[in-house]
DNA sequence: AGTAAATGACTGAACGGTCAGTCATTTGAG
DNA sequence: CTCAAATGACTGACCGTTCAGTCATTTACT
């Protein structure tokens, strides 16, 4: 058992316990029995509560985008790439629920700056800003911001997911996979 | 000083509060001196804590359905009417963002059901349910469940509110509007 | 190889502080 | 005066954080 181990296990039973009680009343007690540590073991960790809690934020968000860059690289249109990446998000999603709960609590929670969205260290914004931007230069998108656009394109996939929360069987069916390549290319394609 | 009067003041002190702190580290004393009221006070209006949170989402989600139904029933197609909704919730939400962010907060967190949302008695998908069929059956909105159709709507609404949130001079902006409209239409007309 | 010393990861009891909820008392309207 | 509404001091539970002590492992010396 390694310390990356530990570190590892502290973070799990933290996302696993914000899934169950919300942001603020895990305590850290039940965090370390979860995570079959003492207590001080997880200071040794993280400096504090409030620490930990962005770092379990941000491995959350770090494993979604990664899972959602899978296979982008070999598709070619810029719809083509994010038709592919909103159907990641999906189907990792369905698969996640905690961590997918875990970035929406942090993601609403005055936690999170009140700043600018866009602008802050997301890393799903910079990869989708890229592929749509691509698009604008190539006529392939309309010719609006790309912020704008990438909100659109988010707001899908969050309604997506929201659908498929309530009918998993959606993964299987093609309408609905066709009723989401038909969003994104009806808020993204030039008229 | 009235009954109501102090119960009202209450919610809006604990719906102030929580917009700061979140849903959890108000505390009962906090939101009584923001209500000018004496904590026990609290406990003449609200059973326990738990309970003025869900009161105080309630009347959120209330004055946030009530506001986006203005106007609906001045206009015909149903896609009208959505693009209305669509304009209403955005400007609403701009000048509320204390009683956006409470829903946004209470929705993400584990206080609510797991179950679907759909089902869930949500007072804002009964309208734009009702709109969606009559849409469907008119032909003018594409034929698949209306509330795969509703999530993807209210993805969207979310998205141009996210956007406002950072640049509010869109709300003056003939192209936001018009990238609003198109997306609305993108996701629900027939092909 | 054998062993004593040094290390530092880990533990969990203890502390100071906070907070939800209670209830004996006060206030004030009729 | 009467009594319902309002008050706020109080309580007991809980919780984040600390830290002195433990012990398995590694290091270094003979």
């Amino acid at each position: 058992m390694n310390t990356n181990d530990k570190r590892e296990r502290i973070l799990t039973a933290a996302i696993d316990l914000f899934y169950e009680v919300g942001l603020d009343n895990g305590s850290i007690a039940d965090i370390a029995e979860k995570a079959q540590v003492a207590k001080g073991t997880v200071y040794l960790y993280f400096s504090s509560k409030e620490q930990l809690i962005e770092a379990a934020f941000w491995q959350c968000h770090r494993h979604d985008v990664e899972a959602c860059q899978a296979g982008l690289d070999r598709i070619e249109s810029a719809i083509g790439k994010l038709e592919r990446r909103m159907e990641n998000v999906v189907r990792w999603a369905l698969n996640n629920p905690k961590e997918i709960r875990m970035e929406r609590m942090y993601f609403s929670s005055p936690k999170f700056g009140q700043g600018s969205r866009y602008q802050q260290q997301f890393l799903q914004f910079e990869p989708v800003d890229t592929i749509i931007r691509q698009g604008i230069a190539r006529g392939e998108i309309k010719d609006l911001p790309s912020s704008l656009l990438g909100e659109m394109f988010f707001g899908i996939g969050a309604a997506a997911l929201n659908y498929v929360v309530d009918v998993p069987d959606a993964l299987e069916d093609e309408n609905f996979w066709r009723a989401c390549r038909e969003s994104v290319a009806g808020c993204l394609k030039p008229l």
